[in-house]
DNA sequence: TATGAATGAGATTTCATTCAT
DNA sequence: AATGAATGAAATCTCATTCAT
């Protein structure tokens, strides 16, 4: 399918990345799995946190398509926040997603270059207003609580950023974890009859 | 005040383990802060992963106490529920907790040994322990809602993980999102009359 | 205008070697200043010495035509000899002449080929020979003393390269420097009467 | 003698790069030729440059010291001064002075940290300050003709540099270049009767 | 217990040069 | 003539760990 070395590239750091975390990930890892040459890593992306981000940007870019996909269709606010929350859940186990990436590395927040780190804050921050849309279209349409909207889709997205930690990251979790948490915030949001 | 080198080399490798992070903390920054020798530290220590488990079990064991702690006098389960969210967010943005140890070193997932990763997660572990035991004693004296204890304390830790994250790492936190997240909780586990 | 990309290789090459030097001036600095596509620069100069080479003679030989001009029209030797030292002087702080290439880069005496180094030596050579024809002169008609016309020369060219070295390389350079070295050229050959 | 690894680092890095140049002198010659690891040099230097620096000072160093001891004993400032020319010119081609570091590697001049440029700036300028002080002497006491100090000296100096490159850099220099350069001197400083 | 010099493997990055288009 | 992707050797620098004192 021509694909250019380049691709081959992102497409090993996107993996290596959520697999051996930033540091763990060398250039010879990354230039053995894509298959060329190591200086072309620095030829095509500058350098490793470059590199870095862009893997991370495209992850995101993949993941923010997929949770206005999911919300698109929804026939009230309510049914779209739930439907983003298992949207949400369903892409970070989701095997060809790569969002070990995102959560491996937490190294975005230790970017050294500040543009870097800005570009990667802006399109993170778009993830809490897809999920904020829908919760005022929910108190609108009366499926969703009288609440704050900001401060209420920021606490849901930390519950799945927490509870996808739990999953991905620790040994114990429980098997139901995901289908709790999604109960957990239908009881907190849904508007009381 | 009569502190040891070696207490010295553990206060100053969780102040930087926090800061900076596993790799970016080094032998040399570590023994400077504490104002030793760079031998002393695997003299004392072993091996920097040893240093670091350490520094984890350290600040963990203290956040267990402050934990018990603030469950221990609650009248009922539900108010002891509160007062571990409570009690969690708190130390998580105390000065002297060091509390960073915990969050910005994922690592411990990384360990090598596997020894060790299994004493970290162990008293890990034992977090969602302390909450569910009150949880079930909220849904005993009547002032938690009937739940699977086991599943809904790990919903509840994740979410004091996200919020914590989301309030320590990134640039656009909330600033009622500790506020929220307990009113959340609360929403979603009290029982209704 | 109409200036051909070769041309404009070799431009860019000597404005970045005198900016630079020779190591930190880079294929990839070249091709952008003179905005052709990098693969160019071998394809017309062959590789990175034989381009330096190049830039080098090039300067040396404006550098050449600039002192014959100078001396040329003078009424004795003695003026002559004066006329070629304000010549070299001014040359090597014309902005337009490029003249670092030949100060910065003392690797022409590191140039790895024989024949190019041979090549550069014998045009430099020619730099004193055109002192010494005037000295020589200037014996002949009375207004140099009796000197060894051939060491005389370089020692005067010597004089030259070390008032050049100081005023561009240093920040302590007097701003009567290149007065007094004329001056001081002056006193040491005019005949006594 | 008990030399430590770190003398032994500083004189090869003297020799090396006084015969290779700056760039050409890589870690690996070093600690070769020092006969220690390779991870020493940044141990006790912190980086190339600050090895750089360290071996252009010591020989400065030296140098200064040579120079003082050359004008000391003069009988008059005239003598002294061309005894400075002497020893200028000696030391420069003693195989034991390392002179070379200071000659090949203009990059003092291209040195990236401001206050390593400096410092070297710094000792280069107490070299004219010490003629000067003779040139004053000497027409105090009659030896030297009444001239700006200042420049003078630093005309003298700049003949010392190039007659230097011009001996120890091209392959065309007089044998008696050295010889006539002083006679240069004498003949524009000395006092006439 | 305490020190810090010493080691060397390994990481990132640079860059002249080649070559297919 | 013109382009720029591709290569890989080599350079600098980092750092956990060892060890003699």
């Amino acid at each position: 399918m021509n694909k250019t070395k380049k691709d081959a590239l992102l497409q090993a750091a996107k993996e290596l990345f959520g697999e051996f975390g930033y540091v763990e990930t060398t250039f010879k890892k990354i230039s053995e799995r894509a298959g060329v040459a190591l200086g072309l890593l620095t030829h095509h992306y500058g350098n490793k946190e470059k590199l870095f981000l862009a893997a991370g940007l495209d992850v995101l870019e993949q993941f923010l398509a997929v949770l206005r996909a999911a919300t698109k269709d929804a026939p009230d606010g309510y049914s779209a926040a739930i439907a983003f929350c298992r949207a949400y859940l369903d892409f970070s186990i989701d095997k060809n997603s790569n969002w070990l990436v995102l959560v491996r590395c937490s190294p975005y927040s230790d970017m050294k270059t500040k543009t870097d780190r800005d570009q990667m804050n802006e399109m993170f921050e778009a993830v809490p207003k897809v999920l904020e849309a829908e919760l005022i279209r929910g108190m609108a349409d009366g499926s969703v609580r009288q609440l704050n909207p900001t401060d209420t889709a920021q606490v849901i997205i930390s519950l799945m950023v927490g509870s996808n930690r739990t999953r991905v990251l620790t040994p114990y979790a429980s098997p139901k974890l995901y289908a709790e948490a999604v109960d957990f915030v239908s009881r907190s949001i849904q508007a009381v009859k």
